[in-house]
RNA sequence: GGUUCCGUGGCCGAGUGGCUAGGCAGAGGUCUGCAAAACCUUUUACAGCAGUUCGAAUCUGCUCGGAACCUCCA
């Protein structure tokens, strides 16, 4: 079975079929540091990053593009003319690149906490101006924008016309019309400079208080919103490549406009396969800025935020995200995040379990018994569903069909005859590969402090000799008192005892 | 208003026309010095109406409800 993708162009599932055999390219939009990054902001992180592993598991050599937006060229509507980024930078009196470097330390930060791995290449917008003039200006040579009053626009009617006839109309990412569009479009101050309400600026000219200003063939000025990714996809990707990710709601216009700038500089449409990931809601909402309901990473994390009933560590996110499906809408709410909390410790103890077992001592032919047969189904499925747009919820149910054969090893109630040694080493391998590799889950409750293991061995050994001796007040005492402070002893079947740290 | 999408049991969520998704919570049991954990068993579904079909949560139509985009947005 081969990979199929869900491409917001088509509309359809489709086979993956890379440009270049064994090579993909891949970008997708990363954050503006302007601010701190939001519970919303992870899953697109998150979702492309077991994109990117999966992938390179399927043995792709992928280049992975993820920008960071670092100019603020937010002024479209120009009512206040003021660059976002200045204009914090200066109620914070920070410098604009202080600003930006510090918002870009703590998304790094927190892309950490979710164990997500850096893209190949994380080029910024800043560094990239010179890319992003020169594009700017071989669209104005080929006639499909215009200057006016030291600003760029798109000439999106003329476009639409002439590849229209190509069948690439604009909009057909998004579905739209653009001949609808042009009667729905809200009324806009500072459109006089516009030819048509469509247009979209390439370069803007930076009026005196801004301080992000750049020198331009048009004068002093700032790029457009959307010609960053398209510069700088091009120039690491090529003219076109096979992924393009992002949010549903970049769809339009940003990847529509994408498309028109890179589509008149290259003669092709830059990605073959557009992914979008839906959107994370609390209280049936979008979380945005917009709708002034978003919760801030460190403020998950930490906990400490009004509608947070506790912290949440990062891997329970990343679980949360990895339950649903990445097209689907996800609600955000404390009880759905428990949930996550308890069902990511069930698994991952599991986990560690199948890990330590020695699968030498199961004596079944493989496939022999009824258990043994649906492990292998189970675990074989793992790369099916995946194959299938990234099935990861359904994955995640297999796995937790695992979860209670392997806890019936450990308590003896699955035995030894029920399981086959290469279907034991089968699962090992395969919950290795997708649970740390491709969902690049960790446990939360890992002590990599030898000294600690060591002194909680010692503690299990006294109660374990205080139990044999009866001496229930010791016992007690120490699981209590553990239990105070976060750490769980678990009596084991065989009388061994293990622990989780909350 | 336009474009697109969704409505599954107490909660979150998979679901490709016929086969128990799964997680959390609830109930009963096993184990245990007690408890926890674990294991076993188990109750609640497919917004409504009509149609297609031998058969529909899944296809079609309508109704109701909700969301996203059309403006910065992951």
């Amino acid at each position: 079975m081969s990979l199929k993708v869900h491409n917001s162009l088509t509309r359809h599932k489709e086979e993956f079929t890379p440009i270049t055999p064994g090579h993909v390219g891949m970008y997708v939009c990363g954050p503006t540091v302007s601010g701190e990054s939001h519970l919303g902001h992870a899953r697109p992180f998150i979702t492309f990053d077991i994109v990117y592993r999966y992938l390179t598991q399927l043995g792709y050599r992928v280049r992975y593009v993820r920008n960071i937006t670092d100019a603020g060229h937010f002024e479209e509507e120009g009512r206040e003319a003021e660059d976002k980024i200045s204009k914090k930078a200066v109620l914070e009196k920070l410098e604009p690149m202080e600003l930006v470097q510090k918002y870009t330390n703590l998304y790094h930060w927190a892309m950490q906490q979710f164990n997500n791995l850096p893209p190949s290449i994380e080029p910024t917008a800043t560094g990239h101006i010179v890319e992003q003039i020169e594009m700017i200006k071989k669209i104005i040579a080929d006639g499909y924008a215009y200057e006016a009053n030291g600003s760029v626009y798109f000439d999106v009617e003329k476009y639409n016309t002439d590849f229209s006839a190509q069948g690439k109309p604009y909009g057909m990412l998004s579905g739209r019309v653009l001949d609808d569009m042009l009667e729905t479009t809200r009324e806009l101050d500072n459109q006089e400079e516009k030819r048509n309400k469509a247009d979209f600026a390439l370069w803007k000219k930076a009026p005196p208080e801004h301080i992000m200003r750049w020198q331009s063939p048009w004068g002093e000025g700032f790029p457009g919103w959307h010609i960053e990714c398209s510069a700088m996809s091009t120039k690491y990707l090529g003219d076109e490549f096979d992924i393009h990710g992002g949010g549903m709601d970049l769809q339009f216009p940003h990847h529509e406009c994408e498309i028109a700038q890179s589509t008149v500089c290259n003669h092709k449409t830059p990605a073959r396969y557009w992914l979008h990931n839906n959107m994370i809601t609390i209280n049936g909402k979008k979380m945005g800025k917009s709708y002034n309901n978003v919760i801030k990473l460190s403020e998950l994390f930490s906990g400490n935020h009004p509608s947070l009933e506790q912290a949440y560590h990062p891997m329970v996110i990343r679980f949360f995200i990895l339950q649903t499906h990445y097209r689907s809408t996800l609600d955000f709410s404390n009880e759905a995040l428990k949930a996550s909390e308890k069902g990511l410790k069930r698994l991952m103890e599991a986990y560690d379990i199948l890990m330590r077992l020695d699968a030498a001592g199961f004596t079944a032919a493989a496939g022999a018994t009824e258990q043994d047969a649906k492990c292998l189904k189970l675990v074989k499925e793992f790369n099916e569903f995946m194959d299938d747009d990234f099935s990861t919820a359904k994955v995640l149910a297999n796995m937790f069909e695992l979860v209670p054969v392997i806890n019936g090893i450990k308590d003896k109630h699955v035995p030894a005859n029920a399981l086959s040694s290469s279907t034991i080493e089968k699962m090992q391998q395969q919950m290795k590969l997708f649970v740390t590799d491709i969902f690049g889950l960790t446990n939360i409750t890992a002590v990599d402090n030898e000294k600690l293991s060591a002194v909680m061995q010692l503690l299990i050994d006294i109660r374990k000799e205080a139990k044999q001796k009866r001496d229930y007040v010791t016992s007690d005492k120490i699981r209590n008192e553990l239990a105070a402070m976060g750490i769980q002893l678990k009596d084991e079947k065989d009388g061994n005892m293990s622990y989780t740290i909350a």
